[in-house]
DNA sequence: ACTAAGTTAATAAACGTTCACTAACATAAA
DNA sequence: TTTATGTTAGTGAACGTTTATTAACTTAGT
């Protein structure tokens, strides 16, 4: 049965099993045994990769939260006005999150439990869209480009419409928004959210 | 040891102690000897009350979950302008959700499970502000008294706005914003989605 | 033949749950 | 007021399982 893998590519698989079965039910609601299940392998195989389930849990954490989002550089490659940009980035963003929506659970789980990683979700995935809104209000307010408000605010809005849409449509599933494509609702909510903040380009 | 209770009394304080502790760590995360000797009780008195421990946590959601919130009959009590509505009935929520945090921990568990009780939490807590944004949308924009826009992405937007507000200060305890309190920062948010979607009293 | 990869079998602890039992209380007869 | 009787609330140990983990053995690949 089981076939024979090299120690990497083992390993590999089983951070990629261990990802969904984690997203899906958290640390304490999915046990190793069953992992090795899912491997068509015995648990004792993941303790020659892992030196305990703790340590697997962390590494795939690690693994999701550490993995830097591209999004900011890919977006301000080409230098174009805020709102351009930032609808760029956004769409980079939900995409991502769209290919991979474990990722999301995995966020959720670690902010539940109070985890030190959540702070490392925020740094990789959401803190780039934070910085880049603050820094720019920041510079077009005295432009008059958009109305002076805390760009702290204005940066948790965001990341609160982002969210929202992101639960409803990728984990959520809700029924409500069914009619409404994930690239088409974040559109409307990108240009609501530049009317909230005044934006004239 | 272990004062004794009528059988009222210690069903309440059975879900009492079983909420926070399932807030925290989740259905998984707790065991029933631990909620037992948290009560200063043997794990057999718990089984006096519930039929079993999932019977327990269902019992702890559905408290939760169906403690409807009055917010939408309080703000629209004394009826008033779409804007002071809504700024209301947001300031009663987040007093609800300040009061007791459980609350939102207990929702996110409950949606990261797939629960049946994320429906019933939503219907309780979101959907009359859903309903009353949506409905009021509705009415203004003929009037011109706001832009022609998706109520209901205007409504995930408030939702989303107004949750990740309560996540940074209630669950997240996020440094960021650590000196704006939650009201202040509410009203700010208010104030930007209402000049978002465009509103003239 | 040697090594890397995987298995089988075992462990001790923790889990949810049940059981036989007792102390505390309430009530009505004496 | 005491005493007998039934009920309610709680105990603590034990059940069978499942858990995470380890150690000793086997097999496949080069």
């Amino acid at each position: 049965m089981a076939r024979r893998l090299k120690a990497a590519e083992r390993r590999a698989s089983i951070l990629a099993v261990a990802k969904v079965l984690f997203a899906d039910r958290g640390y304490h609601g999915v046990s190793v045994d069953e992992i090795a299940k899912r491997l068509g392998v015995s648990p004792a195989v993941l303790y020659q990769h892992f030196d305990s389930k703790e340590a697997l849990y962390e590494a795939v954490l690690n693994e999701i939260a550490g993995r830097r989002e591209s999004y900011v550089e890919a977006a301000l490659a080409s230098p174009d006005d805020f709102g351009s940009v930032l609808a760029r980035m956004t769409r980079v963003y939900i995409d991502s999150v769209a290919r991979d929506p474990d990722y999301l659970k995995m966020e959720m789980h670690s902010v539940l439990e109070g985890a030190a990683t959540a702070q490392q979700f925020f740094d990789s995935r959401w803190k780039g869209f934070s910085d880049y809104i603050e820094v720019s209000l920041q510079e077009l307010a005295p432009q008059g480009k958009v109305s002076k408000i805390n760009p702290r605010v204005a940066s948790l809005m965001f990341q609160g419409i982002v969210r929202e849409a992101l639960y409803a449509k990728c984990i959520y599933h809700s029924k409500r928004y069914k009619d409404l494509a994930l690239h088409a609702l974040a559109n409307q909510l990108i240009q609501l959210f530049l009317k909230a903040i005044d934006y004239k380009r």
